[in-house]
DNA sequence: ACGGCTTGTAATATGATATATTATAAGTAT
DNA sequence: ATACTTATAATATATCATATTACAAGCCGT
């Protein structure tokens, strides 16, 4: 399985707002930028809201950046749109037999090494601000893309 | 969303096989040690076995592991149970604007951070062998658990 | 203050996919 | 030959992400 399409949604709804600062940006512009359901789209900008990463106010048109890029990393957005739930990035099976020694204890075991991988995916999703991912779109549309 | 329970289930097979090299382990004892179905179970046996993990044969009883524990990491169990897909890890939302300056853009600006952070995860997995967890079944099993 | 637009959600439908189940083929071993 | 195994195809079920429909509530220009 795989990280939730709200994650690269709102990636993309941030970039978005930011690079058209001087215009308002609505849930309905997002909509069709990433061609995904409005509906769908105002939840996560309401999870983005929570976050306190970006700002709105029912029926007061356009969503507005509420810090600087910079200071947005990925994992502040993942962990905002909960890409990945509160269960963890691993799904265990669910019953292991508690009369088998290793059913019994497998949990134990490996439960913190798994916790281990997760954070290191998130460490490195710390190092990443969407300020650097906005200077890619810039330089792309510079060089004419 | 998450990796596959396909992933744990890999784990605990492994584990158990080890635990009773003495006597034949068969799908049918993995399914009751981790109350998954026989059938799923074979075919993540199937998965190990055609990455070179384990042995086994069509009708000959038992399972058996193909190379020492501390040579199998999380990631090979992983690759071979391809718990996330060749997509990658990351689902990204498959059709932004084309017509849009950052619909168009996008993908190329967020690409190779996603499979950063993918890597990381990877490379901490590559540092997780079988024998690590054994040695914890091992010892939980051995304080009375 | 009204009408049209927006954000914000609830409720439901659709679709995708992981796991479970049923069924059967084919090999091994006693 | 029989009983048990691995192996796999086909189908069903369950779960969950996204899409859709519907509507409430708030803003704002006219």
């Amino acid at each position: 399985m795989q990280i939730t399409s709200r994650f690269t949604i709102a990636v993309h709804s941030i970039a978005l707002i930011e690079c058209n600062r001087d215009m308002k940006v609505t849930s309905n512009i997002i909509a069709g930028s990433t061609n995904v359901n409005p509906v769908i789209v105002r939840g996560v900008l309401s999870q983005l809201k929570e976050a306190g990463i970006i700002n709105s106010r029912q029926g007061a048109s356009g969503v507005t950046l509420a810090k600087p890029l910079s200071d947005i990393t990925f994992y502040d957005i993942y962990e905002a749109v909960d890409s990945v739930k509160d269960e963890g990035l691993f799904h265990f099976h669910e019953h292991p037999n508690p009369d088998c020694p290793v059913g019994r204890n497998i949990h134990a075991a490996t439960d913190e090494r798994l916790r281990q991988v997760q954070t290191a995916m998130e460490n490195e999703m710390k190092k990443i601000r969407l300020s650097d991912i906005i200077d890619d779109i810039r330089r792309e549309i510079g060089a004419g893309n």
